[in-house]
DNA sequence: ATAATACCGTTCGAAACCGAAATATTTTTA
DNA sequence: TAAAAATATTTCGGTTTCGAACGGTATTAT
């Protein structure tokens, strides 16, 4: 399943989902393990919950490769990180194949569409369609977008 | 990542996607391994493609536990598998807690979202709806529910 | 004042999955 | 006609992630 929430840069490099958080977190706010682990809990009401035997090696594995360092050190051992200049280079650069990932995921999720939701195939195909549409139209015109999905919700309700 | 990608249902019971999917897919088609892999490889555009080493065994566990049975052997020790009627009950049980497994992706692409900078919780809250609204009226006029998808669709495509 | 909980990090065995190598046969391509 | 590709399965070492156990301190609840 790695594919689904990777990013791979031009060079080849991959990027884990949980690797590009904590950078895209660590950069709006220096935190420490423990508050990157909680963060995502409460922002995923509890559907993600990375283990700390992931967190704190993979921590570490960002300071040997000099994207994070430690900014200060408090009590009970508080560890608090800070992105570095490399680590928001590598960051920024991740971010440009976002929609990769987005676009992946949707159709990860398509399969799981027709499992648990629709059986009729064509309704499947028309909702993955509205999303990526959604998606990739709302950076051009994000108020018509809303004004289109809008629209459906109200003729959806009709029926 | 474990919840996101589980269901679980009363008893306390968890099934994998990889799982409740081989039991959906041969419930439908009999078929191999081999073909179970194609399948999801095509069906998910190559963004997942659970590895042999994955499907053998998980097909070997699904045998032993009387959820599929191989209905026949044909060339090159091809194993056709078909399922049980326990594979039919835990399947039908597994699927009653599918609007789990859907709650648990939207909460986790809200993360996903902000990550790749797509901020417009509006637009989410809408895929949201639509996504209700056609699962529930589907059930009463398919028909309807296709043909404002597909308006949707058209009317997207013109931005 | 004491116990429970929350806040901190470290580490390692187990589980799940991958991917490569191996084996084999049939079909397709050059 | 021979080579390459596709169809098939098995297996196991390696990787990734988890989760439990451990150690510790500060805060909150009883």
């Amino acid at each position: 399943m790695s594919n689904i929430f990777n990013i791979e840069t031009k060079n080849g490099k991959q990027y884990g989902i949980l690797f590009i958080y904590i950078l895209h977190s660590i950069n709006k706010l220096p935190k420490t393990g423990y508050d990157l682990i909680t963060e995502i809990k409460e922002k995923t009401e509890g559907t993600w919950v990375p283990s700390k035997g992931t967190i704190y090696p993979l921590l570490k594995h960002l300071q040997e490769e000099n994207f994070i360092i430690i900014k200060q050190i408090g009590e009970r051992s508080k560890q608090i990180f800070m992105i570095t200049d490399e680590g928001k280079k590598t960051l920024s650069n991740a971010k440009k194949y976002g929609c990769q990932m987005e676009e992946n995921f949707l159709k990860f999720r398509r399969l799981v569409s027709e499992i648990v939701e629709f059986k009729n195939e064509e309704i499947i195909e028309l909702m993955y369609n509205i999303r990526m549409l959604s998606v990739s139209k709302s950076k051009i015109k994000d108020d018509e977008v809303r004004y289109i999905l809008d629209n459906c919700v109200n003729d959806l309700k009709k029926i």
